[in-house]
DNA sequence: CCTTCATATCGATGTTTTTCGATTTGAATT
DNA sequence: AATTCAAATCGAAAAACATCGATATGAAGG
């Protein structure tokens, strides 16, 4: 993905940001404001890939709240989900990440 | 500031990620993940610097509530805080915007 | 020192979030 | 169709958070 030097550093968030931008951007932020879900990402962007039956114990939650914090992450787009017979594996969107990066400002 | 592709890119936030480095990630975060903080950070952005004086008219919030908002992200490192005579101004500390998209694998 | 005005703190309230046990759904196998 | 086991949903409880009116603090200027 190619990267603007224009579009990518200050203003941050573009000229404008209404109140419904503000809240977008703010939920899709959120997604990523917990210590869980930031471990599941980690996990996950270590070794490419992950399945959900190995993070709880991994991670040290029971099972409802991890399946609960990944729905969160796939909402938000920052995790894709495929079913894989009776497992569920999850994998990064680095795009997304990358498009909230820019919004932030971020140095290219 | 120079980036180092071999350190901004994958994996993301280095190859551990204990429960403090979690606890403090997602603490950084959540600063900035509210649609009222996200306004303040863009008018500070678009105009350089901002008076805590303009921002309850300028986001329609109280000002206790703007004073409580700023704090935070003075907490968070994401804004300085001046004192100008009796107002107070804030500017944005882009580094600290960098280093966190940093974490979350900036491109570069 | 006394007033003024900007900002911070306090106290309270309603909302959102995190968490987990119990249960349900759903896919694969027998 | 009955069984098995992974994952999602439900329901509830506790903690964290956003918000604001009232009040306190603190800096400047008279």
């Amino acid at each position: 993905m190619a990267i603007d030097p224009e579009s990518c550093c200050p203003p941050l968030f573009g000229p404008a940001l209404d109140d419904a931008d503000a809240d977008e951007l703010a939920a899709t932020i959120k997604s990523l404001a917990d210590p869980v879900r930031l471990k599941l990402i980690h996990a996950i962007a270590q070794s490419g890939e992950g399945c959900a039956c190995d993070f709880p114990e991994l991670i040290g939650r029971s099972q409802p709240t991890i399946s609960h914090h990944l729905s969160i992450l796939v909402e938000a787009g920052i995790l894709n989900r495929e079913q894989r017979g009776k497992w569920a594996w999850f994998t990064l969107n680095r795009n997304r990440l990358t498009q909230l990066c820019l919004a932030l400002g971020s140095p290219c």
